[in-house]
Formats: structure tokens, C-alpha cells, sequence
DNA sequence: TATGAATGAGATTTCATTCAT
DNA sequence: TATGAATGAAATCTCATTCAT
């Protein structure tokens, strides 16, 4: 067979399995991954419930597959490589594009979290290929600036969580509708806020 | 009736329904919702399926009533009239007395939280009966401050979001095993650091 | 918990397991085991699909029990403490015995034996709880009779696989109604002309 | 169309179809006939699953389509014409023609017969195509002979069955394993004994 | 009120067969 | 004619819920 040819049935292969992870990623969004159908995914994808059987071995292989698909997201190398010297520049680029990313695929993660609490493999792959990525960058260049002397001496792993865990919670209540207060709130000035509240409680 | 055998009933009723709640807790954090079943709950609370019915119309009110019966675990009515003056002081013991909660029924959590993303329902009342009441005071608390010129002039409601985020997340790293470095921190350590730094990115 | 009422639970359990083991011999019998849907074994049972399940963890384990079922209808404990002197006697007693079993659960053998072909497991349980037992009495009585004399120096376990698969085959042809021309062979004769054969193929 | 030409056609059609059969066969041996899966068999016959279909309506029709090649494996016109005169070289030469029979095909018989039990028509060609011929021939020859004075006067339809029977029985013991005995016992030996065992059943 | 056997709807998954290329 | 992706019917099995005892 000629490469081309080979080529070719691999993108078919891709596009198909995107057609049908976008399809599942809407119904779980809706209904959570328990009480989402593969009836239901291969109507919303275009497929019969079948042809969902010839690209993933099983339903939970479809949201492994949303991790992957997500982790493949990475940060532009150039941002590794020539990452900003002001702290406050840096944490607000990289909070803005991950939240970018969530904006992109929030239909994803909410029901990729639901399922981290109860499936082991599942929460390992989150956080090696979605957390740990991103956090690390984090942590290094927290160390970083505590050995120069511009930040306290804090625990970046602790420290990075914490910012973590404020833009999710914040993003979360915001997504959620379940608080109206966030409806004055931009996602802009929340992101600001959040980054300066961390960023003033380490620096010197 | 008389009264006093009407009271001996509820307090049977009450505890039955504990005796479940219990066994239920257990088995959703072994297993998860979905994939805990009603038999093995019975087992384990030491009655038999019909008798869940008795107490709860549906598994499902197994997690709403877990939820009322995290919410009464309130803060003392002391620590609302006479707030500590000190913030840190404040929000060192609110965030203990908090963690304590978590840790004691940190098992019911983890299975209620993965609910929380795909069961409206749910979601508004663990929002208003376990997220709300402790977010105001510390909502409030900060809003004094910040007219009183101690604090800058944040948001109360992301501040308290943020704090929140921060333990949650902190404390979710601690509790799943994922990243063993925060075996070697303790959960003093933990709180303090994270109070520390939130707090002093809201003092002037 | 009394004796009696366990003895009642317990005659209830193997009540209800027989039944389902008729309703399924039933649909074996006429589909075959592969093409017998769980839910006609249910109705023919009268009993719900869940039901089976109950009892029986597969579909499988209801041919494992109908192997069970069989073994235990075994040779009175007279004939094997007292077979007969005369060869000829012990034979047709003991032949006419077995075929008396095979008239009665004959519906159940056929889905029996199909399966045996292809199921490891099912073919060792069928050989040594249904073949061997009888086969050792016959080899044992024929090894005797070669010690005294009378036989000649024939091999039993030839010998007795040889009657069981002249007596099988045969029987097989009259229960297939695949030769017309054993419509006028009754049973009786048919047996006796097989233990004569056999027999006087090893008489001295 | 020339002649040649559409002969040449029809072989490589033969071809395939062979091709096709011995795939399924190795795969119905492995599996049995319902768990053979058609991607296997396409695999093991180096086809693709849609080429099966133009050469087999469907999966059944394998089976049946095995029949008519086992069936075709007859033997020699010179055996018909001039059967030996002593029977028991008559009856040697045959039934170590069908061993070796059973030897060639061996794999293709046990899913057949499996089936046999089940399948109404599939038990009819087997009965016609492959048992009839063969009994037919024994059959003529016992009563040739019992109207010779040289046999008793047996029922040729059973002693023929009793033979086929005795044949099997012993030949499905050897090839299960399911008897260590077996093993040593050698092919001719057994057969020997087994024609020994009815001859001298009817001879007189 | 407590029990647990019975229920049956419903979900996942398999696989023979079709058909566009 | 050959291919193999797509199909979707159908089957097994699970389990929340009911209800007679």
C-alpha cells in the first residue's frame, strides 16, 4: 500500500474518532457519563451505536480518549522557552490561555471530573497528562524567583495548587449559575483579581 | 400517642436512617454512586434492601440526605457572634474547624462532589446548605475589613472562592495519593501556609 | 433462624431452580443451546428474566446443573453391591436402566452433548459425572469376567465405550427420525440385539 | 465464453471456496461454530469478510458446504465393485478407510456433529451425504452374508449403526484426551478389536 | 415495620451481513 | 471481484424498586 494511501485512511481513522469523541463529550455534558446512552452517543455523533465499537473498546475508553485529546492542547514552546520575567505578566498569560482552554472544552471536563472521583485510572491519567504539565511550569518558575530572592519562602507545590484551585472553583461557580453574583463578574477582572490575590502573597 | 412515645418513634426513624446513611457512605466511597448497589449498602448498614426504601424514596436521596446531614454539622453559633478580631487568628480557626469536617466525613464527600457535576438538584443543595453558609461569614468577614481599610479592595466574593479553591484543592492532592510530595507536608503546615498567603495578598 | 424454617427456605431454593432448569431444558431442546434466549427460558419457566440470574450466574451454568441434575439419578445401590451372575442379565439390566434415563431426560441430552464439543469444561464434567460412573461398573464386571475365564482377553475400556456408542447411536437414530426404518424397531429389541452383539463378541 | 475459459473460472471459483472452507474449518475447530466469528475466519482464510459472502450466502451455509466436501471423499468404485469375501478384511479395509477419514477431517467433524443436535436440515445432509453411503455398504454386505448362512440372523440396520457407534464412541475418547487410558492405545489396535468385537458378534 | 425474592426495563456490547468504493 | 467500514438487531446480564409475607 502507498504511504499516501496509508495516510489518508489514518485521518479518516482520526476524523472518525473526533466525530464520535465530540459526540460523546455533548451527551455526557448533558446527562454525566453514567446516564449517557451509546444509543444516544451514536445518534448525537452521526454513527450507529456499532461504528462507536470499531474506533474505542468501550465506553470509558471514550473519556480516556477526552484526556488525550485535551493534553495534546500544550502550552506554545515558545512560552517554555522564553517565559516573561514579570511574575505578574507570566501567571496572567498562562491563567488566560488554560482558562481559554476550558472555555474550548468546559462541556469536556465537567463529566471527565465528576468520573476522576471514582475511577483511579482514570484521575491518574488527568493528572499526568492535564495537571501536572501545566502545574509544573508553575513550580519551576515559583522556585526560581524564591532563589532569587523575589518571592517568600513558600511551598510552590502548595502555592500552585492554591491558584489551581481559585481559578477552578471561581471558573466552576461561574459555569455553574449557581451563585448570580458572577453574572457582573468578567472572566478578565476575575482572572486579574485571582492572579494579583496569589501574586501579592508571595511576593516580598 | 402520647408525646414522649411520639419522640422515642422519631428517634428511631432518625437513627435507622443514620444506620443507612452510614452504610451507604461507606459503599458510595468505595465503589462511587453508580456503581454502588443497593444490595451491598444493605449489607453493609446491616438491613435489608426493602428497609432503604422505608427510610429514602430512591438511592439518589441517600446523597441529598447525606447532604442535610453534613449541613448541621455547623460552626459553633460563638464563632459567629464574637468573630476573632485577629484575621489570621479568624481564618486559621475556620478553616480548621472546616478541615476537621473534612476529614471526619471526608468519605461522603468525594462520591457527593462527582454527583455535583451532571445532578442540578444536588449541586444547588450542597451550593446553599454546605458551600453558602460558610462562604458568607468569610464573605462578610472580609467586606468589614475591606471597610474597615485593613483589607485592599478585592472582591469578597472571589477572595472567598479563592480560599476555598485553594484548601479544596490542596486538600484533594493530600487525600488522593496522586503526587507523594504532599506526603512529607502535614495539614498544619497546609492550612497555615494557604491562610498566610491568601491573607496576605488581601492586607493592605 | 429454626431448622425447619431453613429446611423450607432451602426446599424452596432447589424448588425454584428445578423449575428453571425444566423451562430452559424445554428451549435447549428446541433451539439448541446458542439460539435459546434467556428471555424464552424465563417464559417458558414462568418465571422473570432476573429470576434465572438469581439462581444461576449465566446462561452456561444451567447446562453445569442439568449435568448435576442427571448425575445424581444414578444406579440403585442394589445393583452395584449385587450385579447379576449371568452376563446377559447384568447387561440388559443395567443398559435398559441407563436408556430409561436417557427416555426421560432425553431432551435434555442433545443440547447436552452439542455443547460438549466445544465446551472444555462442560466435557470433563459430562465424562466423569455422567460417562464414567456407569462405564467403571461395566468395565470392572467385564474385567472380572476375563479374570474367570469366561471372557475372552478383550479390552474393557474399549469394550464398554463400544456398547455405550453401539446403544448411543442407535438410540440417537431413533429419537432424529432420520431413518424411517427405525420405526419399526421397538426399544426392547433394539436392546437386546445390541447386548447379544456385544456379548458374543466376548464370550469364549 | 469459451469453454476453457469458463472452466478455468469455475476452478478458481472451487479454489476460493476451498480456500474459504479451510479457514473456517481451522476457526470452527477452534471456537465451535457459534463463538467462530466471520473477521476470524476472513482472516484465517487470507479473504476480506465481504469476499465470504460472494462465495457462501452465509455462515451456515460453511457448514453445510463442509458436509458436501466430506461427502465427496468417497471411497473407491473398485471397493464397491469387488468387496473382499472374508469380512473381516472387508470390514478392516473399511473402517480404516473412514479413520483415516476422521483423521484428515477430524477438525471439521466435532463442530458438525456439535451442530448435528440443533439444526434440523444440517442433520439430514449429514445423515445422507456422509452416514448413509458408508451404512449402506455394510448394511448390503451383512445381509448378503446372513442370507448366506454365515451370519446370525441379526438386524443389519443395528449391528451397522452398532458398529459406526462403537467406532465413534472410541475414536471421540481417543481425540478429547478426556481418558488417559487412550493413550495407549493404538489406532489399528483399536479398530482391530472393535470389528474383532462385531464379527464376532454375528458370526455364527 | 422488616424482609428479600421477584421483577423487567434498560444498558452495553457483539457480530453477521451489507454495500459503497 | 475484493474490500472492510458501517450497520443495527439482538442477546446477556444488572440492579433499583416493589410487594407479598
Amino acid at each position: 500500500m502507498l504511504d499516501n494511501s496509508t495516510d489518508f485512511k489514518e485521518q479518516m481513522v482520526e476524523a472518525r474518532r473526533t466525530q464520535i469523541l465530540m459526540g460523546a463529550a455533548q451527551v455526557f455534558a448533558d446527562k454525566g457519563f453514567h446516564k449517557a446512552t451509546t444509543k444516544e452517543i451514536a445518534r448525537k455523533a452521526g454513527v450507529s451505536e456499532g461504528t462507536i465499537y470499531n474506533y474505542f473498546s468501550n465506553k470509558r475508553e471514550l473519556l480516556l480518549a477526552m484526556v488525550q485529546m485535551i493534553a495534546t492542547q500544550t502550552l506554545r514552546g515558545s512560552f517554555f522557552n522564553n517565559p516573561p520575567d514579570d511574575p505578574k505578566e507570566f501567571l496572567l498569560l498562562l491563567v488566560r490561555d488554560r482558562y481559554r482552554l476550558v472555555d474550548q472544552y468546559g462541556h469536556i471536563f465537567a463529566p471527565l471530573l465528576a468520573e476522576v472521583f471514582s475511577d483511579d485510572e482514570l484521575r491518574e491519567a488527568v493528572y499526568q497528562s492535564i495537571v501536572m504539565p501545566i502545574a509544573q511550569v508553575v513550580e519551576q518558575y515559583i522556585q526560581k524567583y524564591i532563589e532569587l530572592g523575589k518571592f517568600r519562602q513558600v511551598n510552590p507545590v502548595i502555592v500552585t495548587r492554591a491558584l489551581i484551585g481559585s481559578m477552578a472553583l471561581n471558573t466552576a461557580m461561574k459555569l455553574a449559575l449557581v451563585d448570580n453574583r458572577y453574572e457582573t463578574i468578567s472572566s478578565d477582572d476575575m482572572t486579574e483579581q485571582i492572579v494579583e490575590l496569589i501574586l501579592d502573597g508571595v511576593l516580598k
